[in-house]
DNA sequence: AATGAATGAGGGTTCATTCAT
DNA sequence: GATGAATGAACCCTCATTCAT
């Protein structure tokens, strides 16, 4: 990539970043195009140069979202922690990326864009699937998973965490309850048998 | 209440309902006011004559949600079954009213509403809290609860499994796990000591 | 005329007087249909009972407004103080009803009316103008006006006087100069001279 | 300033001149944004694009407007003609920009905009006070101003008459009356005495 | 490649007026 | 005769997108 291409990559990572940012800020419908560019230091004609609409801006930003969300989470599988840690980072942990995701963002993908490719769910099946069930086989040889559960039981349980833990309002709202909710998410309401 | 009343009032839930039902597909801004306007079978302008604009009207779409969600609430808890079921019933009962009701409608509210009088947070601290307390000393009480667990946490779970199961896309996926996820909220994913 | 229609007269006249006070105010086309129906206590329709529309109802309101300024004029002419003083008051008095005409008021009727009928320039050459004369009559037997001036000039003259002191925001500053303006009229700005 | 400058400088023109215009026939409530735009050949965003909104494009008319007043009263009064002279030019000239200015113009902008500035009141005291005290001067050493009038009386009799010669249907009635007007203007109705 | 300028389509809202009781 | 309910037309304004340089 010669120094030309390079200067290119960059201001469309700009546009993008811009993007992302007032995207997760306001939610999509809110921002226009103008709003973008502005923060983006671009004429709004630069950012059609760079994506065909805003359909494809929206796009590119929720794909590049995704991806960075998948590489947080493959790391924190292959990290040298304990299982039960494992666990709580995947679900407490915010990305950074995405520290306070607007949920409009994610139906209005859901919505808008299920018909053209999804590439969420093929990221999911492809990729995050097999780590979980990795995941799982781990926790159940130490004991922590109990192995007449559903593996799609699990990750319903997990992915509900993550998203609404991710919910700003909720966040600021449960930080002192993080132990708490570990322990119910391990032993349920009915609680840990103290005799075991 | 004499007939003219009671048309008045019928053609103002006609509204209520057009609008309830377009936001909780499309979310709030994707709803116009003559689109609502063409399915209630009114002008634009008789919209206008009942409610002040299209802030109040989602004002009021919103009450008469939270109105029918607490009422549906009220007769499960005071209903003759187990606690057990009383919980289930909770989280997977969907309200007729709010079959899929888009999260948008509720982020919307939360951030445009905040300041004028916070009518869901009234509702919440003076009907709900005080009757799932009385919920949960009855779980207690039946060895269901585990009693060094916070009402709050306890709380944030429950809230949390029923928000996400509104989810319209969630709730297709997860109706065959209505069992596991009973299962697992109350003995989380170690899962229940048979030898108990 | 029996109590049925004097009933209907007095209701009438309620609805003049509000639009006549807030068209006075706010102007004409600030001022809407169901503004007026809301000061005057009727509904709506109510006024369109008694006039034919919004034209109509300021046509009415103007001639009311006319027929008053007329009758406060000949009270002063016909009165028995001085000349001068008559010149004064004519000029500085406010008629009540209009104690802040609104001047868009009186564009609007000379831009959309004068067409149908021009009410006021009936009035004013059939019974302004002949009691005008008498008065400079008067005036000029007294010495006070230039017998060299025509009557249009004079007229003028006074006309702009009465005008432009109705304003509202003029009013108030030109108070404490009633003396010098009366001076300037009479005398113009060259001055009295002394020695005369 | 380029090419496109001065091409974006001159659309600007073309709108201003094109809302002046119809503001000045028709008031300023009475005509649409899309009756200027119809008028200045751009379609109504455009002059959004140029103007924050009706507000600001009313408020940049007025300036334009005021401005133009005020070189043309300069031009007078620095002129090599009499003082007499001077002033019925004053009077009497019509500036080109405001053929026939629009009362409600006036009046609109003195009640929307008193809070932001007064700009008129500005351009008032700091430049057309010290003209106007400037060729006082100049009467009163030509003998032309009575000395024991406040100038304050003079400007409110000024003021009052290029305000009243302004409207549209009272310049045409009082051409034919320019020598009288200016001559009750300096010697009052009481006339000039020929011994003098 | 990048931009300033321009726009058609649509959104929320108001108003004078008519309909139906 | 009086009213509450309803409306078509118009208004100000915004936005995603295209044109022209």
């Amino acid at each position: 990539m010669d120094g030309f291409q390079r200067r290119k990559e960059q201001k469309k990572r700009n546009i993008l970043d811009a993007a992302t940012a007032l995207f997760m800020t306001y939610g999509i419908q809110k921002v226009s195009i103008s709003e973008i560019a502005k923060e983006a230091n671009v004429s709004q004609v630069t950012i059609y140069n760079y994506f065909e609409n805003k359909h494809t801006l929206i796009h590119e930003v929720f794909i590049y979202y995704v991806d960075k969300a998948l590489s947080d989470f493959e790391q924190v599988v292959h990290s040298d922690i304990s299982f039960p840690e494992k666990l709580k980072q995947i679900i407490f942990t915010k990305r950074e990326v995405a520290q306070q995701i607007h949920e409009e963002f994610y139906h209005y993908l859901m919505k808008e864009y299920s018909k053209e490719g999804n590439y969420i769910d093929k990221i999911y099946e492809e990729k995050t699937i097999p780590i979980f069930t990795k995941l799982f086989q781990e926790g159940m040889e130490q004991g922590y998973v109990d192995p007449t559960l559903s593996q799609e039981a699990i990750l319903f349980y997990i992915q509900m965490l993550k998203d609404y833990i991710q919910k700003e309002e909720i966040y600021k709202k449960i930080l002192p309850l993080t132990e708490e909710i570990t322990s119910i998410f391990f032993y349920g309401i009915v609680g840990k048998k103290e005799n075991e």
